[in-house]
RNA sequence: GGUGAGAUACUCAAGUGGCCAACGAGGGCAGACUGUAAAUCUGCUGGUUUUCACCUUCGGAGGUUCGAAUCCUCCUCUCACCA
């Protein structure tokens, strides 16, 4: 029983700390009924959850399934600092209205996964507002700058003369010290978060706690891109709450290679099954699309369901396959007669007259699925369907 | 506190008085080819009721000049070395 529970944890994931504390939570579980905590810390800043975050919230929630209670932390102290892993910028101070409101968000989407019963959501300035200045201090205690420079991104920028400040060594001191605060068994985050799990662990002991978490850490699932971690900031992301067309879209337009990820961290699908494909598409007796187009399928109908996941396929097979016209178009009533260019930018195709008369000149322009040169254009009164480039549909109607 | 170096567009990075809306690379967008995949090739990549024109941009504010990203002054920020 442990094994097995233990076996599909360990799917897809990239590395456990202290793989024997988790055989015996489990064998407590299974032997006693006794419940343990897992922690994942999450960014109040950003409540448009993506798939790169489902990766760790669907092995939170298979976990419950295994005597897991999920301690969802939101990071509104730490948000006031920002993470230093990977880029850095430093963040905007939220107030205390808007971090609500994102927990709230938080709530609608995460529940999607998890199980409301077995998880709960914290907020780390509570305990961060009870500790004082004077705990603060105690903190940094713990921990030398020595063994802060070890760390990865804070040695590059280092090296490389780029700045930190002294308010980023601060961050892993504060993550860690939620692990204290709450007592957790197991914590999981990505791959870029390691030293700040290992922090927590460290934590643990340093203030005696008689606890040590166990450490999962997941890979950091890849944008659209295929090159980028997926986030909200560069763009390149699926969120959950996206509608099943653009899902569906998004999913078709990564690269084969990437695929295949998706499939061992997303999909729920057995390893076996999906080598056995991996093995028929290197045959030839498998048609990659196809096998993307499942995938696709799968994970439209995780957050929405599986009728509106066929018939984001039939809408997508009409507008790329057959080239039609899609068949839920914005509308637009507009004043004429008005300048092409224009027309685009009101049309909210694209931002200025400017690019929208280069996209002409490119030709990326359709008027009524003929193609358009023309960019001095004046558009008369009538009804017509306006394309820039693949995606983007508008129909007008100049008055 | 002292000395020196630096801040250029989404990112990296050239440019040191006019030829600069600013070389180049990456990224992004568009076109061709495709499976809206990858790879490849081509073009574009500040704005403007319309482009052989005008307007705004090179950390910020002033100044010199017919003319400044480039020179001068002050300020802000960063890095290095010394203390």
């Amino acid at each position: 029983m442990v094994e097995n529970a233990l076996k599909e944890i360990k799917r897809g994931i990239n590395e456990i700390i202290d793989e024997e504390k988790i055989k015996e939570l489990l064998k407590k579980y299974y032997e006693k009924g006794e419940n343990y905590f897992i922690k994942a810390g999450f960014d109040p800043t950003a409540p448009d959850l993506h798939l790169g975050h489902t990766v760790l919230i669907q092995k939170m929630a298979l976990m419950q399934k295994y005597g897991a209670l999920v301690q969802f932390v939101i990071g509104d102290f730490t948000g006031m600092i920002g993470d230093p892993t990977g880029k850095n910028e430093t963040r905007k101070k939220l107030d205390k209205e808007t971090v609500l409101k994102n927990a709230k968000t938080y709530e609608e989407q995460v529940f999607k996964i998890l199980d409301p019963n077995k998880t709960k959501i914290v907020f780390n300035s509570k305990w961060f507002q009870e500790m004082g200045s004077l705990g603060l201090l105690e903190l940094t205690t713990t921990f030398s700058v020595a063994r802060m420079l070890e760390r990865e991104d804070f040695e590059k920028r280092y090296k490389s003369n780029a700045p930190i400040s002294i308010s980023e060594f601060m961050y892993p001191l504060l993550q860690g010290y939620d692990s204290v605060a709450l007592k957790s068994d197991i914590e999981l985050g990505g791959t870029d978060q390691k030293f700040n799990l290992l922090m927590g662990r460290h934590l643990q002991r340093a203030y005696k706690t008689g606890k040590e978490q166990a450490i999962i850490t997941m890979p950091l699932l890849e944008g659209l891109d295929g090159i980028n971690k997926m986030s909200k900031s560069l763009g390149n992301y699926i969120g959950i709450t996206e509608k099943p067309n653009d899902m569906y879209g998004k999913i078709l337009s990564i690269s084969d290679e990437l695929m295949w990820k998706y499939y061992e961290v997303l999909s729920d699908k057995s390893l076996n099954e999906i080598a056995k494909m991996k093995n028929d598409v290197e045959k030839n007796i498998l048609h990659p699309k196809i096998v993307k187009e499942m995938l696709a399928i799968e994970i439209v109908s995780r957050y929405h369901s599986k009728d509106d996941a066929l018939k984001a396929k039939n809408e997508f097979e009409k507008v790329h396959a057959k080239k039609e016209l899609p068949s839920d178009i914005k509308e637009y009533k507009i004043e004429g007669p008005i300048w092409i260019a224009k027309l685009i930018v009101e049309a909210k195709m694209e931002n200025s007259t400017s690019q929208a008369r280069r996209q002409i000149k490119q030709g990326a322009l359709k008027i009524n699925s003929k193609k358009c040169l023309d960019e001095q254009l004046k558009v008369d009164k009538g009804e017509y369907i306006l394309q820039v480039g693949k995606r983007k549909f508008a129909k007008i109607k100049v008055i």
